[in-house]
RNA sequence: GGUCCCGUAGCCAAGUGGCUAAGGCAAUGGACUGCAACUCCGUGAUCACCGGUUCGAAUCCGGUCGGGACCUCCA
């Protein structure tokens, strides 16, 4: 497996530290709305990334957070005269809503901020008694200047970041760079701390986290580009401050979705939210697959057009070899596997092992729809096509497609049936009537 | 002002030094069919431009043009 370690710069070869064990955490939403398809990229991508190592094998110990603490989500309930909680829940619940209509799992650990409070504040209280972070006026700050090479991630230095002259200033911060670990807050909800009431900043949610549910030290830490700076950047300071080494062996940053060239952006009114898709979600899943994730994505309504019809061919291409086998009453014998099944499988495990080129793969899921269709067409190749049923369920399963096919029942083959009996006949009218209900079941 | 990324057929996209530059969508010709749909077979690229390195470059280096991102919350 290879894998392109962002904290590196280059593609490396994957060794987890517990042999046949993952250790994954990937930041994971900000409760205070719903979410768009940008956000939906990562939703998709590290479930593949999860589904992948699992069809290899490993046993994948996933986490993703929500952030339920921040100013937008207290902002939002003013807004809506409620409290922040219901706000995080109303939303956490939309998300998941939105994860399962992408085709991912919603099965994994999701720790809430609110519930690891006490670890964030402890984690921070370390922080300052070693001298990394310092209290000003109940407000909590981390010392950059004590992290030598602050900046290794996104390839920054500090100096080109003082240059820049957009870095906030904040007269009680020792340097302008300095991040905030905690806030004193007049408004919203607030928590006991030892530097007075107030809340975490965003910073040190993730570190305390991953530190309370895997001890410290992972695998993989996985997030969008978009986070690599400062986020992730102060992710690592912390830890180093703590730990003294590295969090994560390998950094994995998805690409950013662009809707016509230009990032999503809520005041030019550039977004599109997932629930509002108005698109096959497996379409818009295999649309963002087609792109290498590091790759940015620019989103356009004939673009993910194309993609919803490479799907339907897929899809029907499965669903037709799946009823003529069942018709055939072939679905329970085994498959034959012949030497094209086999490159086509080869070739899809070799360029999801090549830091998940999940558009090659994609490629052999083509491969594949073209084979099964040339076997519908021949005669006398039930096992070929039983094969090509179960290649086409491993690749759904590792990819998160979903044709939704089911075994026909007793109404369905009386219809088939009929439909061939009325052609023997030449009843054209009747066979052309029955023939409409076969296709919109998707039968034939 | 500073840092960085990208430009491959109408559209999406892989490939990052070496066989005829994958694959899909769209288009188009043919086959199949009672008609149709589906499907199958076939058809498409001086790799933005200019120069350099090399026996050899889409791939490396320099420049030009064009597009975008980050340095502030952001997947």
């Amino acid at each position: 497996m290879r894998l392109y370690n962002s904290l590196t710069k280059r593609t490396e070869t994957f060794e987890p530290k517990r042999e046949g064990i993952i250790d994954i955490y990937v930041c994971g939403p900000t409760v205070y709305n719903y979410i768009h398809i940008g956000n939906a990229r990562p939703v998709v991508f590290f479930d593949v990334v999860r589904r992948f190592f699992e069809h290899m094998g490993y046993t994948v110990n996933f986490v993703s957070n929500f952030t339920d603490v921040d100013d937008k989500i207290v902002t939002k309930a003013l807004e809506d005269e409620t409290d922040e909680m219901t706000i995080a829940n109303r939303f956490i619940e939309a998300f998941y809503r939105d994860v399962e209509r992408l085709g991912s799992t919603t099965k994994y650990l999701a720790p809430r901020v609110t519930e690891h409070m006490s670890a964030i504040i402890d984690y921070i209280d370390r922080l300052v008694r070693s001298g990394y972070a310092y209290e000003r006026n109940g407000n909590v700050y981390f010392r950059v200047s004590e992290i030598p090479d602050y900046g290794m991630l996104s390839g920054r230095r500090v100096e080109e970041l003082m240059e820049g002259a957009r870095v906030s200033v904040e007269a009680e911060k020792e340097n302008p760079l300095d991040f905030t670990l905690w806030k004193r807050v007049e408004e919203g909800v607030t928590y006991p701390s030892p530097w007075g009431e107030g809340r975490p900043g965003w910073h040190t949610e993730c570190v305390a986290m991953i530190e309370e549910i895997f001890g410290g030290h992972i695998d993989i830490h996985g997030g969008g580009t978009g986070l690599m700076f400062p986020h992730h950047e102060n992710e690592i300071a912390q830890h180093r401050a703590v730990h003294g080494h590295p969090i994560a062996n390998y950094w994995m940053h998805n690409g950013l979705l662009n809707i016509d060239q230009q990032k999503m952006s809520k005041s030019e009114g550039r977004v599109i939210l997932v629930k509002d898709l108005d698109y096959d979600y497996m379409g818009f899943r295999l649309f963002t697959l087609n792109t290498h994730y590091r790759a940015p994505i620019d989103y356009s309504d004939e673009t993910l057009t194309n993609h919803v019809n490479d799907w339907q061919k897929i899809k029907r291409t499965y669903a037709q070899t799946f009823y003529r086998l069942d018709l055939a009453e072939k679905l329970d014998r085994n498959g034959s596997f012949d030497s094209r099944l086999n490159r086509i499988y080869h070739n899809f495990i070799e360029a999801m092992e090549q830091d998940f080129n999940t558009p090659n793969a994609i490629t052999e899921l083509h491969n594949l729809t073209k084979y099964a269709n040339q076997k519908l067409r021949e005669k006398d190749t039930f096992p070929q096509m039983r094969a090509a049923v179960e290649l086409f369920d491993t690749f759904f399963r590792v990819l998160g497609l979903d044709p939704r096919v089911r075994r026909l029942t007793q109404n369905d083959r009386a219809l088939y049936h009929a439909w061939t009996e009325a052609r023997q006949h030449k009843e054209y009218e009747r066979a052309d009537a029955i023939r409409e209900k076969l296709q919109e079941r998707g039968i034939i």
